[in-house]
DNA sequence: ATCCTTGCAAAGCATTTGCAGTCAC
DNA sequence: GTGACTGCAAATGCTTTGCAAGGAT
């Protein structure tokens, strides 16, 4: 898998390093759409030494290259994917826990025949808020405010 | 109108103040989906003395009490858009240009039937990420790179 | 009179940048 | 050896906040 890794980044162009491997597998580790304070965390347990702005370049560059995926920033700070098949995600207003949904043949048909007024679609972003189970739980029935937790 | 908006503003909870009633006029007025700063400089023109902060303040309440959809922020800086009917957005890479796109049954339809691990959806956000006519015809073929300017 | 709002300035974050030293090729 | 990459610290830019003064009910 490393040896993998290394010839994935190389051929996106960049120098597989040690801190842009431990972020990438970091990244792919995680199934949560990590924050880059999350990553760094993260890949700081075996680079003790690593810098979070090291962490934001190789996150933006693996983003930049197609090798994964930053949501856009909604509560404060982007999310990161290593996952880039197609597949859509909710939001959890509450908490901002993200998941996946995955994509189906009618979404997939329907979206493809939608004129946009775009030359070139190059992603669609599909994004469903609201409250994930536990939070609407919590908040028993109505009105809830904002909370930063999970 | 502005009885309406007046009423509109007071129906959501808010006095309505001179700084709130000229926030939401302009952002009404403007197709653009500006940032709080392009709604700033806009409603300038009519309270020269109004500060960035009650822009902001006055944004963020409009778009808490669904007045108003706050476009989560992608290159730099948040957008504002009061049309709250049910529809999508494409967005430029290069330019950042935001674009309405109407919704359709099909894709209505396809949303509807999709399984989410949500316990209560709020909002179906759709977005398509690419190029606009303008910078697909400028940056001729294939890699651009980003610039900032509308 | 009371409580909401404003405006200002200062603070708060997330993210980026400049640059000298380091590493991969 | 050369150019890309890292780490640090400082800078940047958007947004929020604290607070005294002003305005709406």
């Amino acid at each position: 898998m490393s040896a993998d890794l290394d010839s994935t980044l190389a051929s996106a162009g960049f120098r597989p390093t040690r801190q842009r491997r431990a972020v990438f597998e970091s990244l792919q580790a995680m199934r949560t759409h990590p924050t880059a304070e999350e990553v760094f965390s993260v890949v700081r347990r075996d680079l003790p030494h690593i810098s979070l702005a090291t962490v934001y370049k190789a996150l933006e560059s693996l983003a930049a290259s197609g090798l994964a995926l930053k949501l856009g920033c909604a509560e404060g700070s982007a999310r990161y994917d290593a996952r880039v098949d197609v597949h859509y995600h909710t939001r959890c207003r509450v908490c901002g826990h993200v998941a996946d949904v995955e994509a189906d043949g009618r979404i997939l048909g329907a979206l493809a025949g939608l004129p946009v007024p775009l030359a070139a679609v190059e992603q669609v972003r599909l994004e469903f808020h609201g409250l994930c189970a536990r939070c609407h739980a919590l908040g028993s029935g109505a009105g809830d405010r904002r909370s930063r937790n999970h």
